[in-house]
DNA sequence: CCGTGGTTACAGAATAGTGCGTAATTTACA
DNA sequence: TGTAAATTACGCACTATTCTGTAACCACGG
């Protein structure tokens, strides 16, 4: 995949947000501080070695702060950096539109372009 | 993998936006009905196929719509449909959230602002 | 033959999951 | 008392799955 510079800021967000897991740890995380294992117990069909990537890119992207506390055994804890708390209600939207729009998405009752193919006779 | 049936709608949004296209493309549809070869043109990286499938994904999802002309040469609109109108201001808003916190996201410094990245260019 | 919108077939790239290893301390238990 | 096992948050290597791209083909009127 060839690394456009991309021109428009919406796919740089999406860069970072696309996937399955970006969202619904931000989805979790707007609850308060979690650990590693929290996480993973949020949802457990994420694998260890997924989540430690994916948080490490929202780490990156400086949506989510990483805290390693020092010792044994190894704790670290993981929270929403100031625009991760903004980017929050952003992803609430998109949930909320994707309810409010169900009927009219599933229906696709827009209009009345069945002007489907009709060389059957 | 398995078929979660996710709990959250979030989830369900990210299916379908997920990904480099779904997101440009609402950008170039929200100027108006555009072609498959318009899009292929606004956007000459994106291959033929791909073009294909991911306008048939958000077919399905209800956001764009598809309309077939008869006759040939073959010819095909698409546009939003009202969902995916309605949802053209909040992937706006995600573009607005990341230019907004772009100093926050890359200086990490929480609580003061001090040298912003002169992109001299 | 060309151009349009689309599909299929195959190949290669990207992404995800499994399982083992690691570190220092705590606990388990004969 | 000694030794083994558990704990936590990963990294690494390997495999499995999925995604994306390329190329070819179809339909048809011109």
């Amino acid at each position: 995949m060839k690394d456009v510079v991309s021109s428009c800021p919406i796919e740089e967000v999406m860069r970072v947000l696309s996937g399955r897991w970006p969202t619904l740890l931000l989805y979790y995380l707007k609850n308060g501080t979690k650990r590693f294992s929290d996480l993973r117990r949020d949802n457990p069909t994420v694998s260890h070695r997924i989540l430690a990537l994916e948080l490490r890119k929202l780490e990156e992207a400086g949506i989510v702060r990483r805290t390693a506390h020092p010792g044994y055994p190894l704790r670290v804890d993981y929270d929403l950096t100031a625009p991760g708390l903004k980017l929050v209600p952003l992803i609430d939207a998109l949930g909320g539109w994707w309810e409010d729009t169900e009927d009219d998405r599933a229906g696709r009752i827009s209009s009345a372009v069945e002007t489907k193919l009709v060389a059957a006779e």
